[in-house]
DNA sequence: TAATTTACTTACCGGTTGGTAGGTTTTTAC
DNA sequence: GTAAAAACCTACCAACCGGTAAGTAAATTA
């Protein structure tokens, strides 16, 4: 069974929203990449606020089943965050656009964040919490608040995650090699305690 | 002496491009704000693209200009570095439209990341880290990549400073008072030593 | 096979985009 | 006081925006 059409939208609107933006991509522009009218793509989505809500949906969900897969390997929940963060530090080009589709939509909701409670990140953000709660009950991360715990890791790795293609060309291979084994040491350290 | 209106330009296109973003602003929604016509702006600045590099440049001045400050301010490295987060975190509407600037810039630089070397933030960047290089002097972060430290830090802190719109819709204030406290704690942990 | 739904197409719409051409008023310099 | 330059203005442009209307071809179902 080859791939509908619809998918094919779904997967580049997400490639040009994450490139571009929201404001930055036209339909037109989703439309043509699959060699599709315009209203073809409206076809199957009936707005572009509906095309970019479902591309926010599918990015949401890549990222509970991420945390979904990083608990079936391991019991421990320090494993677990460790597991987690490595694996949005060593992303693939998909999981590469969904953290920064995140990153835009945090940008882009400051205006409307009266709409908050549905905010597409809740469930991820409530999932990586519950793992820093019952690794409490395990007897790590004692005294840490979960969600400024959590929030501090996320922050630092999709903030250096977003750089890297920035700090490519500002720095030699074996720098970038370093930072980037530097990240992830102090987040080991962060996360195993010091 | 009166605002000019070059300046009164700038400063609205300052908010109106860290709100919605450059192709979610138009230099006509810039000009009505001044009550100036869009010709009365391109006057001021021929395209838009100037417009937004003027913008950019303001806000890369202003972070320079913040690092400069805490300098005065102490002549320890741990405290200069403390003093410079903190104050990203306390941040006034001014420094927080920049730091938004900042972020999206680094979101939509990521294609055209081929003309990094002249990046707005490298100034800045490199200030941070020299404090950080001059604290090891002193005897301050042993063992840690001054780069990777500085990135760590800034990548957490500035990734809250976004969220916190989100985060206060999603929490209580005592939630939200809380999670900033413990914040502060964490990177006062990281700089101060564990 | 006929009927119906799905998957598109072309043609078109009003509104907005960034930008140009050219003229007018206001300020500055001498 | 006059000339020049700076600071605007109105009018206009082609291109593009998201979206509607109406029709057609292909797949699905009865």
């Amino acid at each position: 069974m080859k791939l509908k059409t619809k998918d094919k939208l779904l997967s580049t609107a997400t490639i040009l929203f994450s490139k571009n933006g929201f404001y930055g991509t036209s339909i037109n522009d989703v439309a043509a990449e699959v060699s599709v009218s315009k209203q073809g793509l409206l076809h199957h989505f009936p707005s572009k606020e509906k095309l970019y809500a479902a591309v926010i949906a599918q990015a949401a969900h890549h990222l509970v089943d991420l945390v979904e897969e990083i608990k079936t390997e391991s019991d421990n929940a320090q494993n677990q965050l460790f597991a987690l963060f490595k694996r949005m530090v060593c992303a693939d080009e998909e999981r590469l656009r969904v953290i920064i589709l995140l990153m835009r939509e945090l940008l882009d909701n400051r205006e409307r964040a009266e709409q908050a409670h549905k905010w597409f990140l809740r469930p991820f953000l409530d999932d990586v919490v519950a793992i820093v709660t019952s690794g409490e009950r395990q007897g790590y991360f004692i005294g840490k608040s979960p969600l400024a715990f959590v929030y501090h890791l996320l922050g630092a790795t999709q903030y250096y995650v977003i750089s890297r293609p920035t700090l490519d060309k500002l720095y030699t291979r074996e720098e970038r090699k370093l930072h980037e084994q530097q990240h992830m040491e102090m987040l080991k350290g962060i996360i195993f305690g010091a």
